[in-house]
DNA sequence: ATCGCCGAGACT
DNA sequence: AGTCTCGGCGAT
């Protein structure tokens, strides 16, 4: 921990340690990430350094399996190479665990193939070999909303309340220091956020969705990011007023933080959690189905199975719900759904009452069975029967393959749809010392089978298999294509919107990111509160507008009390926000953007034919329409 | 432990 | 638009 308070120097050339800007003679360029450093600010013995033609700095020496740092990585250094590197960074690196190491390699080995390496992902994500036109979106966003530590985009960035945009990782080095003063103007930064730095995720997903439209298409594969359009959800699930009174009872699902399609069949991989840039690991546990629901690894958040009768199933619950289940670990069987009354306002009843059906679910499970997709699973604390249930909340357990399926007489007396679920994770079981993850393992033997009607087995060869050269579980044949709807630039739609939009711009989707959380237009002045939601100054404030921060209080009109402090919640995520009120900042880099964005929107659409019709409620597009409007009004006139 | 609200979300 | 769903809460 002591060795944290090493620092490099900023943009400036400024060591960031000793606030000098040092001669060149003191000066240390790492050799990975190229950045210079102050010698002896370095806690580092300088003798040790002396002679020394290839120097590591200690972001990259130390933490070189770390993928969140941004380095600015050299351009020559091959994919393999890095790949290979990352792997024995993994392997030697004495602060992880073993399980830790393992987790790591998930990402490797996740059956996706090797490319998704998130070290692969970092590096490219940094290069700025820029050409064509749309690149400009990222210059614009390069050269505005930079960490003001080290002067590149940020990683997973997050805003003081004065409104200065940062790296999660150079806030922490920063705090760590010992520092509370913005790194950038010296304004106080809050105690709460030192310890609890948010993701500012509207920029994350900003940035993120600005790097991707940089990408050259055409190049290798297409990669697709589903990114869902839900940035004015909660972080945390609720819905109504009611819900957040009395806690969350018909909450909504909050944010979706992962960018997979609903229909995604798989292992979740770190390509596909833009905040963490981790993946959902085995063993993940979540609070409760809400959460559970946010990370993507079980999408529906009362029924056990996800998925469509004329597609297949994603992923099952464990929860306890019928008495039929058999939980094994590495295998376990399966209910089929319905056959339940759920007459009155029972959403779901202990008791069968009448026969299950391959349909719906039931059908869906059956051909992931008959395909042999991998399935996810996620294990509830409520199934009390189980050995293997977590002790609380729901955790996911990695993928199994369904082998068999048929329908018996359940303990009720009717017939249920089984199950036999057997896991193929290439990381091992929450509850297993193993190493490493599953080998194939032979079908155990089921007594009901013997009795068992409608048997479906596998006839073609699974999708998801081994691969015993390469000893782990992938893909063997191209996974289900998803059906959801994307548009060019990978943002997921719901396709139950009412109004599906035209073809945005890369320009209009970033803009429609920046709107208000209250007026749900384009920000005007934006504040970042410190819980990391963003609203217009004038919203926000007006949201408060005639609460003083301190209630003075009576008691039965006569005594004085103490005075008290107004709480003043965030509308968007209910903390309180009071201190933050008294003297918000306009995050003016923030502010810098959208107003060339618009600018450039502006520019753009006086030039454009005026036919072109736009149906976003972007702040942008509605300047559009109006200037549509207008040329439209002037042909008319010209017309008459 | 059990029961009755609440009115989400996806499939059909 | 109707139907179905291995939730979550507070009250009893």
């Amino acid at each position: 921990m002591a060795q944290h308070s090493n620092l490099p120097c900023n943009g400036d050339g400024v060591c960031m340690v000793c606030q000098t800007k040092p001669p060149e003679a003191e000066i240390l360029c790492c050799n990975t990430c190229v950045s210079p450093w102050h010698a002896t600010c370095l806690s580092i013995p300088l003798e040790t350094l002396a002679g020394a033609v290839e120097w590591d700095c200690p972001d990259c020496s130390s933490a070189s399996a770390d993928h969140e740092i941004p380095l600015a990585t050299t351009a020559e250094s091959s994919s393999s190479n890095l790949l290979i590197a990352s792997i024995r960074a993994i392997e030697s690196d004495q602060s992880l665990t073993d399980q830790e190491k393992a987790k790591r390699r998930q990402n490797f080995m996740s059956g996706g193939g090797l490319g998704s390496s998130p070290l692969e992902e970092n590096v490219s994500n940094n290069e700025t070999t820029i050409n064509g036109d749309d690149n400009s979106f990222v210059n614009l966003l390069d050269g505005r909303i930079n960490c003001s530590i080290c002067m590149q985009l940020p990683e997973r960035p997050i805003t003081t309340p004065c409104g200065h945009n940062f790296c999660l990782k150079c806030f922490q080095k920063w705090v760590g220091l010992g520092k509370r003063s913005c790194a950038n103007c010296r304004s106080e930064i809050p105690p709460n956020m030192v310890t609890n730095p948010r993701i500012n995720s509207v920029l994350a997903v900003t940035i993120r969705m600005a790097k991707v439209s940089t990408k050259a298409p055409g190049v290798g594969e297409k990669r697709l990011y589903h990114f869902v359009h839900n940035q004015n959800r909660p972080e945390k699930a609720y819905t109504t007023e009611r819900a957040k009174k009395a806690g969350k009872a018909n909450a909504c699902s909050g944010k979706i933080f992962v960018t997979v399609p609903p229909d995604y069949f798989g292992p979740i991989l770190a390509e596909n959690d833009p905040d963490r840039n981790q993946g959902v690991l085995v063993g993940e546990t979540w609070e409760d189905r809400m959460e559970c629901r946010q990370w993507g690894a079980h999408l529906p958040h009362i029924a056990g199975i996800a998925g469509q009768a004329d597609y297949g199933s994603q992923s099952v619950a464990l929860s306890g719900g019928y008495v039929d289940d058999e939980d094994h670990g590495e295998w376990f069987l399966y209910t089929g759904s319905g056959g339940r009354d759920l007459s009155g306002n029972k959403r779901i009843n202990k008791t069968q009452s009448s026969d299950q059906k391959f349909v719906k679910f039931n059908e869906a499970l059956r051909i992931s069975c008959k395909k042999g997709y991998p399935v996810r699973v996620v294990r509830s604390h409520k199934e009390k029967r189980s050995f293997y249930a977590p002790e609380t909340g729901v955790r996911y357990d990695g993928v199994y393959r369904i082998e068999k399926c048929w329908r018996k007489i359940g303990v009720h007396g009717f017939k249920v749809c089984r199950y036999l679920f057997v896991r193929c994770d290439n990381v091992p079981a929450p509850w297993t010392s193993d190493e490493h993850g599953d080998r194939p393992r032979s079908l155990p033997a089921i007594e009901e089978l013997k009795k068992a009607t409608d048997v479906t087995e596998r006839k073609e060869s699974p999708s998801w298999d081994y691969d015993e050269e390469k000893s782990c579980w992938m893909w063997k044949k191209p996974p289900p294509e998803s059906r959801q709807r994307v548009n060019d630039g990978g943002v997921y739609e719901k396709t139950n919107t009412k109004r599906r939009t035209q073809a945005m711009t890369v320009r209009e989707r970033l803009l429609k990111e920046f709107n208000c959380l209250i007026c749900k237009k384009v920000m005007s002045f934006p504040l970042t509160t410190p819980c990391a939601h963003n609203f217009c100054k004038a919203c926000l404030e007006g949201a408060f507008t005639g609460q003083a921060f301190i209630k003075e209080r009576t008691c039965n009109g006569r005594r004085n009390l103490r005075a008290q402090k107004t709480i003043m919640k965030c509308p968007s995520c209910s903390i309180d926000i009071s201190d933050f009120l008294q003297n918000p900042q306009v995050n003016r880099e923030l502010m810098g953007v959208i107003e060339s964005l618009q600018h450039e929107s502006k520019k753009e659409s006086e030039n454009n034919d005026p036919s072109e019709e736009e149906t976003n409620d972007g702040g942008g597009a509605e300047k559009k329409l109006k200037l549509v409007s207008e040329d439209e009004s002037s042909v008319t006139i010209l017309a008459s």
